[in-house]
DNA sequence: CTCCTATTGCTAGTTTATCTAGCGATTTTC
DNA sequence: GAAAATCGCTAGATAAACTAGCAATAGGAG
């Protein structure tokens, strides 16, 4: 044996009650999406291509059909598919690509906006509230922390 | 209109980008998750079920397949197909409940513990290694942040 | 410019994982 | 002790993914 026990430290417990937290709090996010997903009647996946197309509207991005694909991790004959539940609920339009006649750019309709935000308006808020226990240092290390752990895990 | 227009405080800022950190983060365990789930070759409700089995064996919990039916929002005639899944990878076992003989309770075998471990653990220790550029405050501040904004969301 | 290769989104057909409905065995309630 | 509820299961149906292959377009090499 090369490695002898150790005692199990305070600070071992503590990382190790972090663990746990972000463990937990993974699960609570992936309820509170399963909420919405039930609230809209729609599949994971098509809550998540939506929720995909807010984040990168707001960033003033066009998405392709091929991006959503990617980010989703499945094949762009699902995501066709995908994209024909979108059209037909009146969620998305698929537009041809200003420089691609090949590709196409799938645009939010207001609708869309409208129901995403009706949805998870309230859930957002709740978490904002939630946020106003927290002092300005704490958020702070809070941001930090989220970032860094989640970059750690993108290798 | 009944409400003014109300200036973005650097507060609102730093929530607002907490709120974005928070939305980063769930994408960053999604695709470790996602990672999980291709390097072992299993579908999410698989792996995930086998998440649910590692953490309440941990705390010395038995597990029924009723249980994992409501954990992960699936009916019990799925739950039944995951568990053959499951039973026929070597993964668990069903046994008879002690107390109910209409129940089971799902046990993992040595080699589920072993797999899981093994694809799990090298992401937990990187979790763990990021989790070292905090101090014991910040890091109470992030546990009581992420059982905070994660119970403000289960309601 | 022309040819060749790569890329994009789509269709068609297949597979997988879910669902609903209903059943036998067992437990709980009255 | 009888009635109702619960548990896990089977059977058959549905939804959403997959693979393979195609037409249209783009882009690079000669």
């Amino acid at each position: 044996m090369s490695e002898r026990w150790m005692p199990r430290t305070p600070r071992d417990e503590l990382v190790l009650e972090a663990m746990e937290a972000v463990r937990a709090f993974t699960d609570s996010m992936d309820r509170m999406y399963g909420g919405v997903r039930d609230d809209m009647d729609m599949n994971a996946s098509d809550v998540a291509a939506l929720r995909m197309l807010v984040v990168r509207e707001r960033r003033g991005e066009w998405v392709s059909p091929h991006e959503i694909a990617s980010h989703l991790s499945i094949s762009t004959a699902s995501t066709t598919k995908l994209l024909d539940r979108l059209s037909e609920r009146g969620h998305v339009v698929r537009r041809p690509h200003p420089h691609d006649g090949r590709s196409r750019i799938v645009v939010l309709t207001d609708l869309a906006r409208q129901e995403f935000f009706a949805h998870f308006g309230q859930r957002m808020r709740r978490m904002r509230d939630a946020m106003e226990d927290f002092d300005d240092d704490e958020l702070r290390a809070v941001i930090r922390f989220l970032s860094g752990v989640g970059t750690a895990l993108e290798e």
